[in-house]
DNA sequence: CGCGTCCTTGAACCGCGTCAAGCCAGGTGG
DNA sequence: CCACCTGGCTTGACGCGGTTCAAGGACGCG
C-alpha cells in the first residue's frame, strides 16, 4: 500500500519556489562546484555539535535535519527542523562556536562552504551578500516573534504549534491525505518546550475533539484547519 | 551633592570602544552628512511605533531609548534598552513593518538613513554591508540565547538579570559608587517578563540578603558580584 | 514468553500570576 | 496648616496551570 509520500516539494522555509534561500545555494552563485564540496552524513550522526568551532556553513541538498540546543540541565530542545535547500550552521557564522547542534534524521547530503570560501564569495558577489544579510534580518524577526508568542502560549497551544510545524517541515500523507506525524511524543515535547506527559494529555484531548486521530502511535492531523484556527491569534506561519 | 554620574562611556552593546556598531555609524562610512540626517525626538515620544511601515534605520547619536513589543493582550514588554551609538530599527529592515516600537526615555538625537540611501551605501561599500551582516548574525545568536535562558530562569533570576541589564545599559552611580536603578517596578517587570508584585517580592528578598539596598524607591545594587554570581550559570553578558 | 520501550493517566506538589488590602509620599485645595 | 486624594510600592491569600512522579498498559523483539 502506497498511501505515504512526501507532501512538500517547495522550499520549507517560505513555501516559495523562488525563495532566496534556494537562490543562494551553491549552484546559483556558481562560484563553487557543488559536487566537490558535497558531504554525506548518515542517519543519526551529527553534522556539527553544540559548542564545536565554526568552520563554515552548510546547505542541505537532500535530507532532514533536526537542530537541537541543550538547556542548563542537559535536556534537549529542538529549535528547528530543516530540509532540502535550507541553510545550516548560519547561527554560528561569525562566532567562535556553534550555539546549536545538527543531527541527521535520515541520510543527508550537504554542501559545505568554509569561512574563507564564503568570504571570497561575499566579496565577489554583492547580490549574494545582500541576500544573506536580508536572510539574517528575517531570521532575527522570525526568531523574536516566535519566542514572544511561545512565551504567551499555553502548553496545548504550543503542542498544536509543534504539530503544525512538523507537518509543514516533515509532513507525510496519512489517511485521506491528512498530514501524518511520526515523531515520538518526546520529540514533539522537545519542540513544544514541555514534556512527553503533557503531549500525551493534549493529544487525547484533541482526539476527543476529533481534531487528530491515530494510526498506531503516529498522529494524523484530521482537522488541519481547526488546528490552525486554534492558534491563529498568534501567527499564520509555523516556520 | 554630586555623587551621581553616568557609569558607562564605552559602547553599551559590547563594552568595546572599537565596536563595529560604532564603526558602522554614519560618520564612519562617510557617505552621509550626519548633521543633515539628524532628528531630535523629545522625551516620551515614539521614534517609531510597532507595526508602522519601515522607511529606514536609525543610529542613536545621543540619548536613551526603550524598545518595546506588546503582547497578545496589549501588555507592554521591554525587549531592549539602547543608548549612544546603537543601531535602532534594524529588526524591521527588509520587512514591511516594525515588529517593535521605540520610545525616547530622555531627549534623543538620532541619525535616520532611509532604505534607498542605505542600499546605495551597501552597494558602494563591501566592508559596511559585511559588518552589518555580521551584526545581524550576532544579534540572532544573542536573541536566541537570551530567549533560551529566559525560558529556564525562575522569576527571581529574571529580575536579577533585568537589574544587571539595566545597570549595564543605563546605570548611574548611587551610594559607594554602586549602580543605581531608577526605573519603576513596572518597568523592571516589563523587562523580566513578570509583574510588579513579583518584582517587589524579589527586591525585599534581595534586601534581606543585603544584595541590594534602597534610596527612596530607587534601587542600589550593593553586591554586584553576588548578583552576577547568582545567574552566572546562564550567561556572562546581559546585553 | 519475558523484557524493554514508549505511551497513557491519575495524583501530588509548587511556582507564579492575580486579587485585594494597606502603606507611604507627594501634590492639591480649602 | 491640615485634610484629602492619587499613584506607586508592599505583602498576604488564593487558585490555576503545568511539571513531576509513579503505576499500569500496549506493542515489538529476541
Amino acid at each position: 500500500m502506497n498511501r505515504r509520500k512526501r507532501v512538500t516539494t517547495q522550499c520549507f522555509e517560505c513555501k516559495n519556489a523562488s525563495c532566496f534561500v534556494k537562490q543562494c545555494s551553491p549552484e546559483y552563485i556558481g562560484l563553487i562546484s557543488a559536487k566537490k564540496n558535497q558531504i554525506k552524513i548518515n542517519k543519526g550522526q551529527y553534522i556539527f555539535r553544540e559548542d564545536s568551532p565554526v568552520f563554515g556553513i552548510y546547505f542541505i541538498q537532500q535530507g532532514r535535519v533536526k537542530v537541537v540546543s541543550s538547556n542548563i540541565d542537559g535536556k534537549e530542545q529542538i529549535v528547528r527542523l530543516a530540509g532540502d535547500g535550507h541553510i545550516l550552521g548560519h547561527r554560528g557564522y561569525g562566532g567562535e562556536t556553534h550555539p546549536v547542534g545538527a543531527v541527521a534524521q535520515n541520510d543527508v547530503w550537504v554542501c559545505f562552504l568554509d569561512n574563507a570560501l564564503l568570504y571570497d564569495a561575499f566579496k565577489a558577489n554583492f547580490e549574494f551578500l545582500y541576500a544573506i544579510m536580508m536572510f539574517y534580518s528575517k531570521e532575527l524577526r522570525k526568531s523574536e516573534q516566535r519566542s514572544k508568542y511561545f512565551a504567551q502560549m499555553t502548553v496545548e497551544e504550543r503542542v498544536i504549534f509543534a504539530l503544525l510545524y512538523i507537518s509543514e517541515s516533515f509532513g507525510l500523507e496519512g489517511m485521506e491525505g491528512s498530514p501524518l506525524i511520526t515523531l515520538s511524543r518526546q520529540e514533539i515535547a522537545d519542540i513544544a518546550a514541555t514534556n512527553a506527559d503533557q503531549v500525551s494529555r493534549v493529544l487525547t484531548s484533541l482526539k476527543n475533539r476529533e481534531q487528530v486521530s491515530m494510526e498506531g502511535k503516529n498522529i494524523i492531523l484530521a482537522d488541519l484547519e481547526g488546528l490552525k484556527k486554534s492558534i491563529a491569534r498568534y501567527t499564520t506561519s509555523y516556520s
